[in-house]
DNA sequence: CTCGGTGCAAACTCTTTGCATTGAC
DNA sequence: GTCAATGCAAAGAGTTTGCACCGAG
C-alpha cells in the first residue's frame, strides 16, 4: 500500500495497486494466472484483459519486470526493485534461484567484434536444487535395493 | 531425400521426410508456420497437428532440435546436424547468428556449489547485426541533418 | 470534466487432443 | 495384416483487441 516511488505520470488505480501488492508479497516471479488468483483471493475482482493491460503499464513505467522463460509458455512478472537478471530453475520443483553475478558481463566483448553489437542477453540455467537432487538420489537408491 | 542416417526405429513417412527436406534447405531455424508454408509450396499437404506430431517424433529421434526463444511465442526447429547451441539475434531483421563457443562452459562450476546442480542452460544474445546497425546510424544521421 | 482505465465479450496465435482412416513395414 | 502415422475437427492455454462505461486526476 505504501508505494514509495509511484511514477507521477502513472494513474494509481485499484487494479494496478492490487498487482503491485501481490508482486510485493511474492517470493519469486508470478504468472498472470497466479497474480489473478491472488487478487481474487482478496475479494477483489480482475479480468484477464485488464490484468495484462495493467501489467503492460507497470512494465512500461519500469515498476515491474517481465520475464519470459524458454521452458514455460506463460510470462512471469516481478517487481523491478529486486535487481535480478538471471535465474537457475529446478527441473523438479520449478523453484527459481536468482543469479546475481552474470557470467556474460565479461564475455560479451569477446563476441562483439563479429559484426554484431550486443544490446542485451537472456540466460536461464536448468538443474536440480539441493532438496530435489537428494530426493532423486534417495529414490534411485531405493529402487536399486528392492 | 538422401537421408544418410535415418534411425531404423523411425518410420520414414511422407510428412517426416518433407519436414527434414525443408529444414535441410533452411539457413536458419524455422517456425512451425514457416515449415508448413514451405511444404505447401511443393504441392504437398500438411495439417498443423500432423506437423507438430512429426516434429515431436523427429525431436525424440534427435534428428531435429527444438529452439524456444524467450522473445518469440512460436518455437523454432532446425536439423540437429548443425551443432549450434546458442544464437545472437538481430533486434531489427531477426536474423540469427550461431555462437559456437559457449561462454558458460567455464562458468558453470562457479555457481554449481550453491546447492544447485546444473544440467543445462539456455542463452540468447540480442543486438544489431552489421547491416542493421549501419542502417540505424545512417538514419539517425539523416534525421540530424534535415 | 476529461481522458485513460476497466469490465466484459470475442478473437487470435500457437499448440494439443480425439477419432476415424490411411499407409509403412 | 498390424500398428503407428495422418487427416481433419475441435479444443485448449495464454494473450490481445474492441467497445461501452467508469473513475482518477
Amino acid at each position: 500500500m505504501t508505494d514509495s516511488k509511484w511514477p507521477k505520470d502513472l494513474k494509481k488505480t485499484r487494479v494496478r495497486q492490487a498487482i503491485v501488492n501481490v508482486l510485493r508479497e511474492a517470493s519469486s516471479p508470478l504468472s498472470a494466472l497466479q497474480i489473478t488468483t491472488e487478487i481474487l483471493k482478496s475479494n477483489d475482482k480482475i479480468w484477464p484483459s485488464t490484468l495484462y493491460r495493467g501489467l503492460d503499464a507497470l512494465v512500461s513505467a519500469e515498476l515491474v519486470r517481465r520475464i519470459a522463460l524458454t521452458e514455460s509458455s506463460a510470462a512471469l512478472y516481478e517487481l523491478s526493485t529486486h535487481r535480478h537478471s538471471h535465474y537457475a530453475i529446478c527441473l523438479d520443483c520449478r523453484k527459481m534461484f536468482a543469479i546475481h553475478n552474470c557470467p556474460l558481463t565479461n564475455y560479451e566483448p569477446l563476441i562483439a567484434d563479429k559484426d554484431f553489437t550486443i544490446m542485451n542477453h537472456k540466460m536461464e540455467i536448468y538443474g536440480y536444487c539441493g532438496a530435489c537432487l537428494k530426493k532423486r538420489i534417495d529414490k534411485s537408491n531405493r529402487e536399486r535395493n528392492q
